[in-house]
DNA sequence: AAACATGATGGAATCGTTTCCATGAGCATG
DNA sequence: CATGCTCATGGAAACGATTCCATCATGTTT
């Protein structure tokens, strides 16, 4: 019943050479034209298939490559994921995931995880910061960073989008509509978009105004619901991912607010819901799908040293959830 | 630099011991109280840790499981896959993700790869019909299918949501506002659910409202446009997915019919969107992350032969998006 | 023609684990 | 006291590939 695998020895048998030779054939080496041949037709009759078990004991590393994010259910994430596998794919390379739900202990685990299974890349978006990722980054798991870089360590290998441009972009937009008491409503790992916040806004920065979700859809409607309740005057806020706005349209709708009329809202990430809903939200597309093809790219391509990492472009999608600042907000 | 890893057998030479009590004892055989002790010991302190890669060459077969789906991006999808990482994680063991982009091929092309791997489990959400699968099903891989069982198969382990119950209670509920033209917007590799839907409508279908794209949202967004264009008359669209609705919506929109005015629309997997869509969407809501977390129960612990399935139930969730039929849709 | 360079080839070592088997100690039973 | 049984233990053989190295045949140079 059970028949055990063809081997590379099955193979070198039925071709009437040793296995060495085998190996150099199927993996380019030099060999005569005729044993060449004669090898290719047996093992393809064989349906010989390399173990990859075999293979990398031998060379003390597996090929795959990690793939650590915070949350496969975060359309963001998805997309990001699609880019490292298209990648991946392309380069017969196996892609093992990880959910790190934003905690840098399940992070810690994950990479245990696959320092065990002796893969040697890793794309992860990090949730712990510099020092948590100092002892993995000596270990030779070539790591590159994507969406984030861990707090406090600007020169690693990553891929990231230009928060800085979008943050700024969008400042701009909502102050040119007149908008002076803003918020952000941001997520874990965001301080380069915080930071970004900051210097956009200048002098009109107002510290209440910045709040923190953790990773979950609860977390982020506390928060904003939260902050919408507390501060009844602000006419605007830029939301730091799809959580966030998905929350502040369902905060902002429960405490009876319109949007774009009582409350304008800007939110980071494209998602294809963002046009369906009620009004049409004004984002700041990032290319989640190239990030993660680029990162793969830079882990697979990157023996070679080339630390300096990728800025992608962001882009402002003015759809219909902006407006002018008309009367403040009456308290509620 | 470049630490060698710890070895089993630089635990055994530091212990006093040999490499077999070592592995006897990480691997909970018999051994001697106090060996055990200084083994233990003498291994945290190296912090050692095994390497998949001996083992899994050792045992044949690399105990990870294979994820194979259809489309990452897909919210269904990711959280499907979120399950089967909740249970992979509980089980210590890696997840190696695949999609197939519901293409056979591809599909094809992964399983070889998972093979190559030596994975000796895997969750499909399969796209091929079922001679494609026969001799991967041979191979010795435990496979469990996932949402969807292979076409012509109804005999192999598998986890799949109610979808007859669901499409039944979707249908009454249309029927019962008065509806008679319903159509049926379906995607690759849902013959259950068109079964369940020509059975539930009985005498009312019309075979040129059973509309098919494949899994991309263009194909999806020109199957609804064309449907809504070419039938002006119907008055409700059962969509088989969130992509599937996604593009009812937009082509609804497009065409300048009103939802749920002039179109009642009901549709298959809440999304968090669906509440904030414009109106809010009625669906009917599947189990996702169930689904992806039994599926990897039963392919973990099913070493024993247990290849009957599990169908887990659906929920109609009553939103906005359907109303009485009212005066038939005017034709354009 | 002798010496030498070149290239194809196969044997054997290696990677890090598990597991089979033999060994020897300790102890009970005849 | 001899025999047999149980138990802990370590040596060594797998697992399936890659790769070093020695071998041998061929062709080239002096």
């Amino acid at each position: 019943m059970s028949m055990r695998r063809t081997t590379i020895k099955d193979v070198a048998e039925a071709a009437g050479v040793g296995v060495a030779t085998v190996s150099r054939v199927l993996s380019g080496g030099s060999a005569s034209p005729e044993t060449r041949e004669r090898v290719l037709t047996v093992a393809t009759q064989l349906d010989y298939r390399p173990s990859a078990l075999g293979r990398n004991l031998r060379q003390r590393r597996s090929g795959g490559i990690g793939l650590l994010v915070p949350d496969v259910t975060d359309s963001f994430y998805g997309r990001l994921a699609d880019g490292v596998l298209a990648c991946a794919r392309s380069a017969g390379e196996p892609v093992i995931l990880g959910a790190t739900g934003d905690d840098p202990e399940r992070e810690a685990e994950m990479v245990g995880m696959l320092l065990e299974q002796g893969v040697g890349r890793m794309i992860a978006i990090p949730s712990g910061s510099g020092e948590i990722w100092e002892p993995t980054l000596r270990t030779g798991l070539t790591t590159v960073f994507a969406h984030r870089v861990p707090a406090g360590r600007g020169d690693v290998p990553a891929v990231l989008a230009d928060d800085r441009a979008g943050v700024r972009t969008a400042v701009d937009y909502l102050t040119g509509l007149g908008h002076r008491r803003i918020a952000y409503l941001g997520g874990p790992g965001q301080e380069q978009r915080v930071a970004a916040f900051r210097e956009a806004l200048g002098p009109l920065v107002d510290e209440e105004l910045l709040v923190f979700a953790r990773g979950s859809r609860d977390s982020a409607y506390a928060a904003a619901a939260g902050l919408l309740q507390r501060r009844p005057d602000l006419t605007a806020v830029l939301a730091g991912g799809n959580l966030l706005g998905e929350a502040a349209v369902l905060a902002a709708r429960e405490l009876d607010l319109r949007v774009p009329r009582d409350l304008s809202l800007v939110m980071f990430d494209d998602v294809p819901w963002a046009e369906l809903c009620a009004p049409p939200l004004t984002v700041i597309a990032q290319p989640a799908q190239d990030i993660g093809y680029r990162a793969a790219e830079l882990v697979l391509r990157g023996g070679g040293r080339r630390p300096r990492g990728v800025l992608l472009p962001t882009e402002l999608v003015v759809r219909g959830s902006c407006a002018p600042r008309g009367t403040s907000r009456s308290p509620r």
